[in-house]
DNA sequence: ATGGCCTCGGTTCGAGGA
């Protein structure tokens, strides 16, 4: 079973490369984040012709995230019902036993700003939720794009980036905190190529200088890490035309 | 030094992203 994550930023844009990295990449469950499209707009059609079902919950201009998947999708949760927010940031669901977690991280633009402020205080309610969450299902998959680079290795330039906006303390202590829930970095599962990024910006040449960040993660609950036997990041679509920003993250359980 | 790109909404510029 192969579970993956996709930032598309606006699937209007992307939903062609959408179908078209899952042709080429047909995984189990796709978990897409900044849809940017409200419910009433979002492409059932095409997805489920494709080979997939989905759940799905948008908004307009703004966020938006979808679970794909080939297999039945029940349990279908949208939000943390922990914490009210008028931002459509999570959708969960239960797939082949797996409780699948897809987030949108909030962005925070600047170390201190009233952004950051809401950041920390989402990802404190995703970590009490997630907690419940974990209890009720051991098997657990966190995917999305956290906007967190968790170490300095996942970062390009460390020393220029050190404390701010996506590679703070307090950010990546609550990315330590989401960990000591009992999940693991499924990338960090296995040894990987330096300079591993998911995120390059789309000035000065970020990709092709390959000056990124790896913000997006797929988190494994215990039994689900020793199913886990490969997670790899998938750079081809970032050089497509008109590519999103971000590339997907793919694991493998057995 | 600054901003340098992309998307959206809605008009040709500002907000937000990261």
């Amino acid at each position: 079973m192969k579970i993956a994550t996709w930032n598309v930023n606006s699937l209007k844009v992307r939903l062609p490369q959408v179908l078209q990295w899952l042709t080429a990449n047909p995984v189990d469950v796709l978990c897409l984040q900044e849809t940017k499209l409200t419910d009433d707009k979002f492409p059932v059609a095409e997805i489920e012709a494709a080979g997939y079902q989905v759940a799905f919950s948008g908004q307009k201009t703004y966020n938006g995230v979808a679970i794909l998947s080939r297999h039945p999708i029940i349990e279908v949760v949208k939000n943390n019902p922990l914490f009210a927010d008028a931002q459509q940031r999570i959708i969960s669901a239960t797939i082949e036993g797996i409780r699948i977690v897809c987030a949108y991280i909030p962005n925070g633009q600047s170390v201190g700003s009233d952004k950051y402020r809401y950041k920390l205080e989402w990802l404190d309610a995703l970590r009490n939720w997630l907690q419940q969450e974990h209890q009720a299902h051991p098997n657990l998959a966190l995917l999305g794009d956290y906007n967190i680079a968790p170490e300095d290795v996942d970062v390009y330039d460390p020393v220029a980036w050190e404390g701010e906006i996506l590679c703070s303390d307090a950010e990546r202590a609550a990315f330590d905190r989401l960990l000591n829930l009992g999940l693991k970095d499924a990338f960090r599962l296995f040894k990987q190529e330096p300079k591993s990024y998911s995120w390059w910006d789309y000035r000065q040449l970020g990709f092709r200088l390959n000056k990124g960040m790896r913000i997006d993660h797929i988190l494994l609950s215990k039994d689900l890490v020793q199913r886990c036997s490969a997670c790899t990041i998938d750079r081809v679509p970032r050089k497509w035309e008109q590519p999103s920003d971000h590339t997907p993250v793919i694991a493998t359980l057995e």
